[in-house]
DNA sequence: AGTGTTTGCACAAACGTTTGCGATAGATAT
DNA sequence: ATATCTATCGCAAACGTTTGTGCAAACACT
């Protein structure tokens, strides 16, 4: 460990030696990328206390036993190569010794983690949550940790944490796009790296790729054709951001309405964000507006839950008057009075889906491009 | 790649050469633990489609550019060693045989992965998934990853996730430990390994580890003596099971009582499990009997909502009749009617300050034994 | 004694990086 | 011309595993 100091930023850290010259060590400063010399001072005391304080590793072992590195490796494998006397002996040191083997080296030489990535626009929701769930249980019985990263709806951690764990942290990748995601050139450069890639519930129809997803087209189209039957007329539809597949409930909720003979109204349909303001503002615009609504279908049931609560503010009842639906089901959505109706998206099944059908992949070593939908249900509460 | 089958077992995959005997081949199935001989009959074409298909390599890139790989690699990490010219070129060539530094090999030989490592319970839930935010942003900021695993509140289950990541795949641990944890061996286990261990919110005092947590003592004494001074005599207490700082709620509330004059009554204070049948089955007790009870204090936002629902569904008031306290202030407390009076334990907060924690130690290689508490906040609503 | 088989182990290459230390050639100073 | 310095690069060790191969000794069977 070379100890000099930079003459230029004063930093001993990040000091490397950059050969001898002269009899004069010469050094290089990783910060400032500037060279100097100093004369020798390094005391020579390099094999003793070296590997100090480290984690013991096979080859400790090995020497503590006088054996070689293979032998122990195949000992405590339970190679039969290996006496069951030795086995055993070397298992004790290794214990006694407190080895633990080093994943980072086995994931080398044996070219897999026997890890699954996820990674997921946010957890804070049980939307998104119980899809990991579903993930975690199916890669938990093979045997497969999941490393799981948020990508927080914000597209440039997505491809951030995509690019961290496509580097070999991973035998395989479940993603479910952020909000804002609608270019996929960060996906398509590292289709071909031999590592398989899911996409589920938020997909790209543009990618060649596995997806599983939900038929949200025919989820609109249930929850606006039951809007109707129970005698709507002026549906108002909240979306998100133009984004995604996620606005296939667009056409489900323009073909309900055309089916029963309902005219589009384009004031009727509002892109907003997600945060509460604009939800809000949506929703007053539609109330000050005529002709009056006499339903709103949010495709969130967060947002959905902040409209009942809006609404019962200002006294407007709630399905009498206006009813409401979200999209989702949420757990928010049984406990908000009157509870929310919503379309079940069987969340936790796209999850397990997902990671099956990646596992799949990695154990099969095949690259399948199969498509599954995962059928929902429409879940009809007090609000409507 | 032999490709012989084990005469035993009749798998082709798991079949490892071992060994030339006389020119018979011989064999060793890793399945049935077999050993076996062949006649040769491997076609030797090694060097040729060898290294095939894999992703491209310093090596690969050094051996096209007639160069070294250190050179190569000093030149992507832009190590001034390297001429500008040579440094571009190296680039370009790199970037056009879609190069991508393999991560394990870099963890391997800098003895950092860069990654945090977090074990929670449950992620289903706003309560963790907040401090998982807290911990995301903190941890990003310095540049790290953060690697979640969930414990499903199962201690096996945390015991594995813990032997996973502390096997070299992170450079640090955050946990918060599973319900039904009461033993610590596993991490004293790993307390020497130099690997870093913060404990955030679910923290044992037995172990001598850096530690965030909430006053909950203090946070279920407010909460009581809220309840006190709503006039209040009869306050039924909900508890988790046995086990953990957890119960230092309890603490918080007989102080409460004893300084407000109130004799402590066994019969209202209960352990469950939190599932739904427990919670109710416990409830109804308290309704069943003498005396009567005038308040709940349930130490989960959870399960006092599920408690507000049931008494709601048996026509009684709330706060009139029974007031109802829950503890952690979840998204959901805001949302059930009567909105809850809570306590928020500052989850986001915690989970930051467990990030800072670590990362101070990770970047300055001291082990420091800080505890740090979150001063927590009493949130008071309609349900008392 | 001769032949063949089995057992138990060690050697060394490989996985893909980083980096200490020289080595070489050209530049500059003496 | 000689001496010194600098810029640019290569060699090889190291990180901690797994595993194909060889080899000696022990064993088994004529």
């Amino acid at each position: 460990m070379p100890r000099a100091k930079c003459p230029k930023c004063q930093i001993t850290e990040r000091i490397l030696k950059s050969g001898i010259i002269r009899d004069k060590q010469r050094f290089y400063c990783k910060d400032c990328n500037y060279h100097f010399t100093l004369l020798h001072e390094g005391k020579k005391q390099k094999s003793e206390t070296k590997k100090n304080n480290r984690p013991t590793s096979l080859k400790d072992i090995a020497e503590a036993a006088g054996i070689s590195i293979s032998t122990v490796s195949r000992a405590l494998n339970n190679h039969p190569d290996i006496s069951l006397e030795t086995r055993n002996n070397i298992k004790q040191l290794a214990t006694s010794m407190d080895y633990h083997p080093n994943m980072l080296a086995q994931s080398l030489v044996n070219r897999s983690t026997h890890s699954l990535g996820v990674i997921i626009p946010n957890l804070e929701t049980t939307f998104f949550s119980s899809m990991l769930g579903g993930i975690q249980h199916v890669a938990a019985q093979s045997g497969y940790r999941v490393v799981i990263c948020q990508s927080d709806e914000n597209h440039m951690t997505e491809v951030a944490n995509l690019q961290a764990l496509m580097n070999n942290m991973i035998d395989g990748l479940l993603i479910c796009h952020t909000l804002y995601t609608n270019t996929f050139d960060h996906i398509k450069m590292q289709m071909n790296r031999g590592i398989p890639i899911v996409q589920f519930y938020r997909v790209s129809e543009a990618l060649d790729i596995p997806k599983i997803f939900s038929d949200d087209e025919n989820g609109a189209f249930q929850i606006t054709e039951h809007l109707i039957n129970k005698g709507c007329k002026k549906i108002a539809l909240l979306l998100g951001p133009k984004a995604l597949s996620i606005n296939k409930r667009l056409n489900g909720y323009l073909k309900a309405l055309k089916m029963h003979g309902i005219r589009k109204d384009e004031t009727l349909i509002k892109h907003v964000d997600f945060s509460y303001n604009a939800v809000i503002g949506a929703v007053d615009d539609w109330l000050s507006s005529e002709p009056e609504i006499d339903a709103i279908f949010s495709i969130s049931d967060k947002c959905a839950v902040q409209i009942i609560r809006h609404l019962k503010s200002k006294k407007i009842n709630i399905p009498q008057k206006i009813s409401v639906c979200g999209f989702g089901n949420e757990y928010t959505g049984e406990i908000v009075e009157p509870q929310l109706t919503t379309f079940d998206v069987k969340t936790r099944q796209i999850g397990e889906a997902a990671a099956k059908l990646l596992l799949e992949q990695i154990i099969d070593k095949k690259t399948k491009n199969e498509s599954i939908m995962i059928d929902g249900e429409i879940i009809i509460r007090e609000s409507t």
